[in-house]
RNA sequence: GGGCGGAUAGUUCAGCGGUAGAACACCUGCUUUACACGCAGGGGGUCGUAGGUUCGAACCCUGCUUCGCCCA
């Protein structure tokens, strides 16, 4: 015989205060969480999304890390050899800005300090706010291996950026060149497509003549509407549909550009909307993409007249020194003077703003570094399409298909200092540009040593897209590759599915051959209780540290888990997490219970002395062990967290744990005693490693009070259900005693029985040979102890009534009495009982109705017809009885 | 303009072809020897709207209203 050592003094109510780290620290310490290449295990790898290193966790965050924690936790338990693989994102834009703005404070600037010594600061300011979000994880609990935490812009990382960068170059699929980007005038550098967002503004429709200089036509001048007057003195033609009625005849003719005296042309382009405005546009190819490409089209010249710092510039005569807003107002007024502003009318407009700062974004024409992306997107889609990626829910691949379908060259060129440096060099001599992995010395063309490194970094994106593969090592071919590498799942959220998820998808293809991840989760972002997006402004943020330090990391994680549901946001409260609070205190008390009626022994389960409740609760925990593990490995783990909380809390606490007291005290026997104790062992062993991977500070806690074994919990195999403890109907036989207890107890409450108080009797009664009876006269003790009746009665409904007064109801084919003497309210019960007839005659003559209709009956599945004509005849029976009772208290 | 998602109890959400469920909130009792971080009982919804498919629709289809997101 097996003993355990149990540990039965638990405290009242559950604490997580010294658990968690206690735990963390024992796992750490063991290495439970490091991923080993295993030949005789398959793998299981996830590579986390590298949060930016600057920043704090957030409850996006930990939703985000709990749903991999538990994907990690129980594929570990399934046996899987588990890698996953944590890390940190330079962030270059948004790190760069923190430090700006830190050092702002001190009244110097970036440019006070030179590149080098800046991006020293931005390394002293990595080194101690890095660590900051690595310890937060640790907290929630995150099974990582830290031994392999990566950095964007770690050594190996930044080897890897080089070489795909040149490979990429020598490809031909990155490219230099002048091009219309857009570009945030604060953070002075250029954005992707991706990083500005679009907002509808209030702005202004300027209605300005440009005075025609031919005199052959009827016409003085052209109307043309613009939002950006200050604009005009870039102008280098007006562009007309060409099958324009209104302007086709102006095609060749010039006009006057107003506030200078330049003379442009009149062009015609496809491009050209003639309905929208005036039915004429202004063209200004070095401040507006639609322009720069029409220029392009009809080599025209491209004057920039704003700068890189949005102030007008030189070129831009008596308006140079202003910001874009003055020289708006004021060329807008100098037109006016002129006569030729003919009128303004208010329009909304979408309008671009950097993403970071916020900022209205500049059209900008400089010279920067593009991606070619749709070679590489072509084969993303095809992964997609052969299956070799899955995403989940499936919708997303939608989304993903109309991107990339339609995707545009990737400006990856920052003018920024903190983040990977451009690895290309230009000769200062013959203008040459050498892209080498390895600093060169010389221009590999004129081998000239007057060469100059590229002064820009990359965009952030670059090296995460990188990251499933960069983190294990590549370019170098490294075990961790072939064996974690694709990884098995990605998790994110569909705010990056463009920024990140669709471009590792690229860059694995091109790079691995492979694609990253053979599924990716796609979740939905955390919201207030009333559905607003969390911000500091708002004061709506929910801190997950704080509610950790408040109701425990098992708490928070359960409560993120429960809550999570495909395709729709999550509405996260505390009053919430302190519901799953509540749970962790049930459960802990439940262990409490248990613990307090187990002794040291380990038995085999007695079948032969198994009753109908236990069967039940084994049953169901087989159950648990089956569906859990299916829902989580379809990712549903909102399902299953919802699912153990109500077996828990509804089947264990609420029913098993309170019908095994009487057999736990003895009432029932040494060998009742025994089983029931060798059931409560089993469940609480089987369902403990069930909630592990949601809740895993407190299981492991439990675990160690059952003593089930010296080993950890993380460590336990996922259960197998039983086939031995798997009962058929047994939760059909326990409904009927749930509802019988349920209409005994309502009597009771019916008659203002405070609970405690015992009842000296109660009768049922129920035709014999009927399967209520069986089942009722083999749990009648259980009817006793659940009611607080001392004596329940079962006896055949045909018999007289020897009882007196009494409250009744029905239970399925049972009918349950309560006497209560001559306290009876007896026109309050006819009215109860007149009630409750009248809503079963509603029942069944709906289900009657039903039965009369012949296509029904024909039609529908035979099993569906037969409950309907059960609902009739048990509900015809049922209200033969209250009308009985009915009868007997109206005499 | 194109696409996606939501509209179910006071609130937040499950359910997604066979006569509506949970949590919180609410009401009534309870210091029942695991738990007042609890127990027992209860009230509360013509499932946004109009049609259609079906023997049967909260669930499938179509239109509309409305809210949110993404793309142009």
């Amino acid at each position: 015989m097996t003993t355990r050592k149990r540990n039965r003094n638990l405290d009242k109510s559950y604490s997580p205060d010294n658990i968690e780290q206690k735990w963390y620290s024992e796992w750490l310490e063991h290495g439970l969480f490091n991923a080993e290449i295993s030949a005789d295990k398959e793998a299981f790898s996830i590579v986390i999304p590298p949060p930016n290193v600057t920043g704090s966790l957030h409850v996006g965050h930990a939703f985000d890390h709990t749903f991999q924690d538990i994907m990690c936790r129980t594929k570990r338990m399934e046996g899987y050899s588990v890698l996953w693989l944590p890390g940190t994102d330079h962030a270059g834009i948004a790190t760069q800005n923190v430090v700006e703005k830190d050092l702002a404070k001190k009244g110097i600037s970036r440019y006070d300090l030179g590149r080098d010594e800046f991006v020293k600061k931005v390394w002293e300011w990595k080194k101690v706010y890095g660590s900051r979000i690595i310890e937060q994880m640790k907290r929630l609990g995150n099974s990582c291996d830290w031994r392999r935490e990566r950095f964007t812009l770690d050594e190996g990382l930044s080897r890897a950026v080089r070489a795909v960068f040149v490979r990429l170059y020598k490809k031909g699929l990155i490219y230099r060149g002048k091009y219309i980007v857009n570009w945030c005038p604060r953070c002075e550098t250029a954005i992707s497509d991706l990083e500005v967002e679009y907002e509808d503004k209030q702005g202004k429709f300027y209605y300005v003549k440009y005075p025609l200089i031919e005199t052959d036509c009827e016409e003085k001048y052209i109307l043309v509407a613009t939002t950006r007057p200050e604009t005009i003195i870039g102008d280098v033609a007006i562009a007309v549909h060409p099958r324009s009625e209104k302007y086709r005849h102006l095609i060749g003719k010039h006009v006057k550009v107003p506030l200078t005296e330049r003379i442009i042309p009149i062009i015609e382009d496809n491009m050209v909307d003639p309905e929208f405005g005036t039915g004429c546009v202004k063209i200004t190819p070095a401040h507006d993409p639609n322009d720069f490409l029409v220029g392009l089209n009809h080599n025209l010249e491209q004057i920039q007249i704003i700068d890189a710092k949005g102030i007008m510039n030189d070129k831009a005569g008596k308006y140079q020194g202003m910001t874009i807003e003055q020289a708006r107002k004021e060329s807008a007024k100098d037109l006016e003077e002129l006569g030729l502003l003919v009128k303004t009318e208010d329009i909304t407009h979408s309008v671009g703003h950097c993403q970071r700062c916020g900022t209205t974004v500049e059209p900008y024409l400089s010279e920067q570094w593009f991606v070619k992306t749709k070679p590489l997107a072509e084969r993303g889609v095809q992964a997609v399409k052969d299956g070799r990626i899955k995403w989940v829910p499936e919708q997303w691949e939608k989304t993903y298909f109309n991107w990339m379908e339609n995707i545009r060259d990737w400006c990856i060129s920052r003018q920024l200092w903190w983040g990977h440096r451009i690895p290309a060099w230009e000769c200062k001599d013959c203008g040459h540009i050498t892209v080498a992995e390895i600093d060169p010395t010389e221009c590999e063309h004129c081998h000239s040593k007057n060469i100059e490194q590229e002064s820009d970094v990359l965009d952030t994106w670059f090296s995460s897209a990188l990251w499933p593969f960069s983190t294990m090592g590549w370019p170098d071919d490294k075990p961790e590759l072939k064996y974690f590498y694709p990884t098995s799942l990605m998790v994110t959220g569909f705010d990056i599915i463009f920024f990140w998820v669709a471009r590792m998808i690229m860059m694995g293809l091109e790079f691995m051959d492979d694609v990253p991840f053979r599924d990716v989760y796609i979740h939905s972002l955390i919201r207030d209780e009333h559905g607003k997006k969390m911000s500091k402004t708002k004061g709506n943020v929910i801190d997950p540290l704080v509610m950790i330090d408040k109701y425990g990391a098992d708490a928070l994680r359960m409560t993120l888990a429960a809550l999570s549901v495909q395709g729709r946001d999550i509405l996260l409260s505390s009053t919430r997490i302190e519901t799953y609070r509540f749970f962790m205190n049930k459960l802990w008390n439940a262990s409490r219970f248990a613990l307090m009626n187990l002794d040291d022994e380990v038995r085999d389960i007695d079948l032969s002395q198994l009753q109908l409740h236990d069967k039940f609760i084994l049953t169901r925990t087989q159950e648990m062990a089956k569906s859990v593990r299916e829902l989580i490995d379809s990712y549903d783990i909102g399902t299953a967290a919802r699912g153990l909380y109500d077996f828990v809390w509804g089947d264990l606490c609420d029913w098993y744990v309170e019908m095994s007291k009487p057999a736990l005290k003895g009432d029932e026997g040494e060998d009742r005693k025994k089983t029931t104790q060798a059931v409560l062992e089993h469940v609480f062993k089987t369902v403990l490693p069930l909630l592990h991977p949601f809740t895993p500070f407190i299981t492991e806690e439990l675990w160690a009070a059952f003593g089930f074994n010296d080993d950890y919990i993380m460590k336990t195999s996922w259960p197998e259900p039983v086939r031995d403890y798997i009962f058929e109907g047994v939760n059909d036989d326990m409904k009927v005693l749930q509802e019988t207890v349920r209409v005994l107890r309502n009597l009771r409450a019916e008659a203002h029985v405070p609970p405690q108080q015992k009842l000296s009797r109660a009768v049922i009664r129920v035709s014999s040979g009927t399967k209520a009876a069986e089942i009722l006269k083999a749990s009648l003790n259980q009817v006793s102890n659940l009611c607080k009746i001392n004596d329940v009665i079962l006896e055949e409904p045909s018999g007289g009534w020897t009882y007196g007064p009494s409250l009744s109801g029905v239970a399925g084919e049972a009918e349950v009495k309560l006497p209560v003497g001559d306290v009876l309210d007896v026109p309050k019960e006819i009215a109860r009982l007149g009630q409750e007839i009248s809503t079963l005659e509603k029942n069944i003559a709906s289900s009657q109705a039903r039965l009369n209709n012949k296509d029904f009956v024909s039609r529908a599945p035979a099993e569906v017809v037969e409950k309907e004509r059960l609902k009739v005849s048990e509900g015809q029976a049922q209200i033969e009885r209250l009308r009985a009772n009915l009868e007997s208290l109206s005499r």
